[in-house]
This record gives C-alpha cells, sequence and structure tokens, in this order.
DNA sequence: CTAAATGATATCATCTTAGTATCATTTAGA
DNA sequence: TCTAAATGATACTAAGATGATATCATTTAG
C-alpha cells in the first residue's frame, strides 16, 4: 500500500528544505545534495510544482526555484493531489454500475467516510508546519 | 491509491455471499457465477483462504468451500492483510536508516496514528456484518 | 473408472513507478 | 557576443505490481 508515494515524499523533502531559507532561490543542485534526492527526477517534480504555481522558477544564470505561495499556505494533502490525484481511499470497482453487492457498499461507505477523516487530519498540515 | 486491492474486494465479495448459505458448501462455479467474479481468479483467492484456515475445502465431487471461522470473526482487517499484507500507510523511504529531515519524519507519526484509527475502524466490520 | 472438484504453479499482458537521458530555452556575466 | 548554468519539456527504459489465464496433479463420489 502506498499512501504516499515517492513522488510527494520527494517534493515533501525539498519543500521542506526550501522552507527553511526564507525566501532565498535554491537551485535543483543544491536540494538534491543537501536532501539525497535524486537530481533529475527532483528535477520533474520542481518543474511539476512550478506548473502548479505553488512554486516560482526562474532561468538560466542565478536561476532556481523559490516559494510562490506561503509554505503555511501548503498543504500535504495539495501536495498529495498533485502527484497522486484524489485521495480516494474507496476505490469501488463497479464506479457508475449499480453495485450487485449491498454488503460491499455498505463497506464502502464506512471506508468514504473513513477517507473523510484522514483529510481531515492531513490538511492540518502544512509545509511550514512541517519545516518549524 | 488502492487502498483495498481486487483480491481483498473480490474476496470479500465471494465470502459475503457464502455467508447468507448458511453453513452450506458452495464451488468455486457457484460463487463466480452468482457473484459476476472471474472464476479462475476467484479460485486461486479462495485456495488462499483456505490456505489462511479462514475456508475449509473439499476436493472431488461434493466438493467446494465452507467457513472454518464464523463469518462473525473474520474481519474485514483480516482479509486486507491477507492479500496486501500488514495496513501500513506510512511506507517511509528510509526505512532502517536514520531520517536526515525531522519534518518528514513527523508527517509520519501523524500519518501513523492517522494509520491506528482507521485500522481501528475496520476492525469493527466483518463479514457478518456486511452479509446481515 | 470417470467426471467434477480443489491444489499448485507457470505464464502472460498491462499498468504503474522510479529513474535516466536529451535537447531546447533562458539568463547573467566575462 | 559567447558561454556556462540553470530550468522547460519530453522521450525513454527497467523493474515490479496487478489482474487474469492456463495447465497438470490430486482427490472424491458414485
Amino acid at each position: 500500500m502506498r499512501f504516499v508515494t515517492r513522488d510527494t515524499d520527494y517534493a515533501l523533502r525539498a519543500l521542506i528544505y526550501m522552507a527553511k531559507l526564507k525566501g532565498r532561490t535554491a537551485t535543483v543542485d543544491e536540494i538534491a545534495s543537501k536532501g539525497k534526492l535524486p537530481k533529475v527526477f527532483l528535477r520533474r517534480i520542481l518543474q511539476k510544482l512550478a506548473g502548479e504555481k505553488m512554486l516560482s522558477s526562474r532561468k538560466g544564470k542565478t536561476g532556481g526555484f523559490t516559494f510562490l505561495l506561503k509554505p503555511g499556505d501548503i498543504k500535504v494533502t495539495d501536495i498529495m493531489r498533485v502527484f497522486q490525484g484524489d485521495i480516494d481511499l474507496t476505490n469501488c470497482l463497479l464506479k457508475g454500475k449499480a453495485c450487485p453487492n449491498k454488503g460491499v457498499c455498505s463497506l464502502r461507505k464506512k471506508i468514504k467516510s473513513i477517507n473523510s477523516t484522514v483529510i481531515k487530519e492531513l490538511d492540518k498540515i502544512t509545509i511550514k508546519s512541517l519545516a518549524g
């Protein structure tokens, strides 16, 4: 069970590192070597976050990445959604079709409520709180 | 995110069906056709459950599967563990090694507590309760 | 003896994941 | 103006997980 994928994990590590720089721009190279993350992979991750308007990026010499949103405004769930899609523990196999099995459906309802709880808890956690 | 895999899902559907038979033995063929589950696949699943001593199996004519444990004693988490292993939302990438990132570790702690909650909730659900 | 059932595997196709490689573009500064 | 250093954008690969099928062996009732 992969609740947090590698992308998300790397992204969080990178963002936590960056949050400690107080606005200073950092290059992929710096973040990768300091955080012991695979460079090329990390690069794609940061590019993605830039595309999502969470980070701003700058090309060329003196380029790099920095926050566009405030670390306190970026939730763990935001990052998970970027790299893993919606957080949904209830992946019913019969999407759309009527379920022939009320038992399974009642289980699904239960898991749905568990899912809400999980999201509510994760929503409380921001990059800032993890970096602090 | 696959919280419940197909094996688990099929197993639950099959067990729910069987729980309604009040002790009667059922063949793979019957369960598969009534539950609209892929036959050969389902067979392996039931064999697994027999290996886990949840079901008893009988070969030959008049053979089939029936419960060894009571449906009320089989929890959803038991089935998940058989097919998916331990329920663990916290899959830290640095198992064993010391984590260089206190932030991520604190997140991990949080997820660990969420995990306990999830398990506690799922532990309340048995095959019997789903079949009822 | 035989048909019907499970036991045990081997195999396969597809998808996801993790990661690499490469070329294009931008930028600062010598 | 040229170049090194940085991101942008993709294409690609390898490995593993997942979902499913196929096959042969064994058991059992009649």
